[in-house]
DNA sequence: GAAACCTTGACAAGGTCGTGGTAAGGTTGA
DNA sequence: TCAACCTTACCACGACCTTGTCAAGGTTTC
């Protein structure tokens, strides 16, 4: 059997058994599969395990906040999205004028969302 | 008085009084704040809770999620942090050879970390 | 001054998150 | 074959998310 399984995962990763699973539930590090069904984590699944776990204390962030970083980092159409709508709280509206301004958050709303 | 008071906003953007006091709590939308404390909304803030409401509804995704959205957008150093893992995942063991392969992730991890 | 608004604070309740268990059953290896 | 492992499927629990409602009290306006 090629990788460990979970449980010599969790050791050399500091996750419990049962975490393992639930990340790979949330589609953040899903290990390959022997014949007969167990997980087999390789190297890469490993570090990758160790740096999320990293990640997460160090900025106290959730697996679910990861999750939907991942879930905008493919979909170009979440991701603009989103971004749009951020951006558009950086410019102030005295920069443009308060008609100006709300004419181009129009426009660009209906643009992003006409793409649906 | 100057700008929508809160259940005047509610009526035009759609959310519930109750809501837009949550949307603010969030730091997503702030309204201005009369002498009295009445918060006070403006053309651009209506505008801003039309276009998150459909936002959210849209990709189905919660206010807590473009909150984290916006705390990435203001702190590079998660911003990288999350970009990387996140990048991470895209290459495969396979290209370069495990060897390397977590060589490389680990330096990249040290470097990261290291910022702190 | 009274009706109609606003404020904050609290209680409530269903949903998800993060995490631990336990049970019933299949796999592996000496 | 038998111990030690693995699987999925549940129950449980506290914490937080999203919403509503209600109470006690200040503001605005006629």
């Amino acid at each position: 059997m090629e990788g460990l399984t979970i449980n010599e995962a969790a050791r050399t990763t500091g996750w419990s058994a049962r975490m393992l699973r639930y990340v790979e539930q949330t589609g953040l590090v899903s290990p390959a599969r022997s014949a007969a069904g167990y997980r087999l984590y390789g190297p890469a699944q490993l570090q990758r395990l160790r740096t999320l776990k990293e990640l997460l204390s160090r900025f106290d962030v959730g697996l679910s906040d990861v999750a939907f970083a991942a879930r905008m980092a493919d979909s170009p159409d979440l991701r603009d999205s989103v971004q749009a709508w951020l951006e558009a709280e950086a410019r102030r509206p005295e920069d443009v004028g308060a008609e100006d301004w709300l004419r181009f958050e129009q426009e660009k709303h209906e643009k992003l969302l006409a793409v649906a």
